[in-house]
Formats: C-alpha cells, sequence, structure tokens
DNA sequence: AGGTTGACCTGGACGC
DNA sequence: TGCGTCCAGGTCAACC
C-alpha cells in the first residue's frame, strides 16, 4: 500500500519514538521470503545496536545503527501490507508478525520498555540489513527522489523511452517512491493521458509534470503528518490516509472539473484512472 | 537493453 | 451464511 509519502510519515513517526534506543533482543518468524539478508545476519546485526536515525529512500524505510563503534543498516521495504509498530512489550502480537526488536533507552538494560514491530500479512515486504554501512556501501535507493531532482535530470530521465508515460513514473530505477495513486494522480493535474509514450512527451509537458508530482506527493506528507500515530503506534489500526483523489479509485464518478466520467484501463498490468476530457 | 507479463501472498468486497 | 470471484497502493524473475 504504502507509497512515498506514507513511507516518510512512518519513517518520522518511528524515528521520534525509538532514535538513540538500543536493540537488546530480536526475534524473527520463520517465513524465509520476509527476509532477503538472512534470519540470522539480521539478528546478528540488529542486537546490540543502537538506533541512529529512521528516515526514507524512495519506498525504502532506512535504520542507521551503530554497532561497535561501525555503521549498519537495518532496511525495510513495506510492501504492500507491511506495517511498522512502535508497541509495549504487553500489547497483544496481531497476526501476522514478522519481526520484533526489544528496545531499551539505556545500552546495558537487560529489557526494554519499547518493541518495535514488522507486521505484514500478505507478505510482499522484505527486510534486509548493510552489516557495514560505510559511504559506498549506504543504502541509496534504485533511482532518483522525486521531491529534489532538478528539472533538466526529470527531463532526460524520460529520454527515447517507448513505454507508457505511466509505466515510466512506476519504473523505480527511474524514479523511486512513486506508486500507483500518486503516479494517476500527477498525470492528472498536469493533463497527460496515460498511455502516452514518455519519450514523445514536450519539454513544457515533463515540467508540469515533475511540478504536478511534486506537489501531490508534498500534500499527502503534509497531510500524513497530523495523523503519525494512527498507523505507527501500537495496534495501527487506522491504515493510512486518503488524500482528496481526482482520478485514483474514482471510476465512473465524475471529473471534478469536467464531470466527465473517469476511466479505468491497465497499462502495465496496474489499473490506472484518468479523465478523457482533462487528460490529452 | 528496454519492455512486458505473470508470480508471489492474504484478505476484504461483492454477487449469487 | 457461505462460497466463488475479483481486486488490492509492491517488486522481481523470466521472457521477447
Amino acid at each position: 500500500m504504502p507509497e512515498l509519502p506514507e513511507v516518510e510519515t512512518i519513517a518520522n513517526g518511528v524515528h521520534e519514538r525509538i532514535h538513540g534506543q538500543t536493540i537488546q533482543s530480536v526475534w524473527t518468524s520463520n517465513k524465509p521470503q520476509t527476509f532477503k539478508s538472512t534470519p540470522d545476519e539480521i539478528v546478528q546485526v540488529l542486537t546490540k545496536s543502537r538506533i541512529d536515525r529512521v528516515y526514507r529512500v524512495g519506498k525504502t524505510i532506512v535504520i542507521d545503527l551503530t554497532r561497535g563503534k561501525r555503521p549498519a543498516q537495518f532496511l525495510i521495504h513495506l510492501g504492500m501490507t507491511g506495517r511498522l509498530l512502535v508497541s509495549t512489550p504487553d500489547t497483544p502480537i496481531p497476526p501476522h508478525t514478522h519481526a520484533i526488536l526489544s528496545l531499551s533507552s539505556r545500552p546495558d538494560a537487560a529489557s526494554g520498555n519499547k518493541e518495535l514491530r514488522f507486521v505484514d500479512a500478505r507478505r510482499f515486504g522484505r527486510l534486509s540489513v548493510v552489516a557495514s554501512a560505510d559511504d559506498e556501501t549506504k543504502y541509496a535507493g534504485p533511482g532518483k527522489e522525486p521531491l529534489t531532482i532538478p528539472l533538466a535530470d526529470f527531463i532526460t530521465l524520460f529520454r527515447n523511452r517507448k513505454t507508457p508515460i505511466k509505466a515510466a513514473l512506476l519504473n523505480q530505477s527511474l524514479l523511486h517512491g512513486v506508486g500507483n495513486i500518486y503516479a494517476d494522480e500527477a498525470l492528472f493535474h498536469s493533463g497527460i493521458r496515460p498511455l502516452r509514450q514518455a519519450g514523445r512527451l514536450t519539454r513544457a509537458e515533463l515540467t508540469r509534470l515533475r511540478t504536478a508530482l511534486q506537489k501531490v506527493l508534498r500534500d499527502a506528507i503534509k497531510l500524513g503528518g497530523s495523523s503519525v500515530s494512527d498507523y505507527v503506534d501500537a495496534d495501527g489500526v487506522a491504515g493510512f490516509f486518503q488524500l482528496h483523489h481526482h482520478v485514483y479509485s474514482r471510476t465512473g464518478q465524475p471529473c471534478r472539473i469536467c464531470k466527465t466520467p473517469i476511466k479505468r484501463i491497465v497499462v502495465g498490468g496496474r489499473s490506472t484512472h484518468f479523465c478523457p476530457i482533462c487528460q490529452k
């Protein structure tokens, strides 16, 4: 489920709650596909490490660690249904919990007062560690950051690409962090049809697209900031915030601008929504 | 190499 | 109520 704004909101919320704490012990489930590193490596690297910073790169939550004197990293991808929860140990463990980190604010404490839990029903999420995270091996993500990419680089990304612009926006090795909702919304706000060939968009269109994409992402981050606790604390039941979507999941409903019914098509195997009048 | 398709999972919504 | 079908905001391997 989570795209860039959701992942950023979660990372910030988790950072506020657990940075500076030490991981005393780690439990992992026995579902091997959840782990990109082996569960043993994960336990090895995390145990007795201190959490310095929690942040987002693309759709991945990155936790910078100090292990002994050396930097390491813990990488969490939430997939479609992954959740990262800060709980107390007495909070009931939800179904589909795949990892639990017991934390303590003092390095030498025997047991902690908080836990970081990774819960993922559908198991598309992935956990991994970088044992020695110097500047060259620190996780940088597969592509470019949509919020900070300069216009010239943005335009270059799509040059000569024959794939539909919708598919190109979802390609994480170009821009990382953009998912299905914000791709559809950004194309709507820039007036571009999802099936247009990426390499055939004009400079003016790509300029509009970058502006629209950054605006929808920033607006969603603003919205999420006020409700972090809904999905980081305890059970995290409330789920993700809803932006005021213009096209996503509005098939058949009137366009908010021109009242024409919103169309749904499939592009690159993904459900895609657009206004046949407002988008050219 | 770039582009496309299907596989990976579970659960919720919907129709009969 | 129960059962079957379809759908889901994510990758990634395997193909062309």
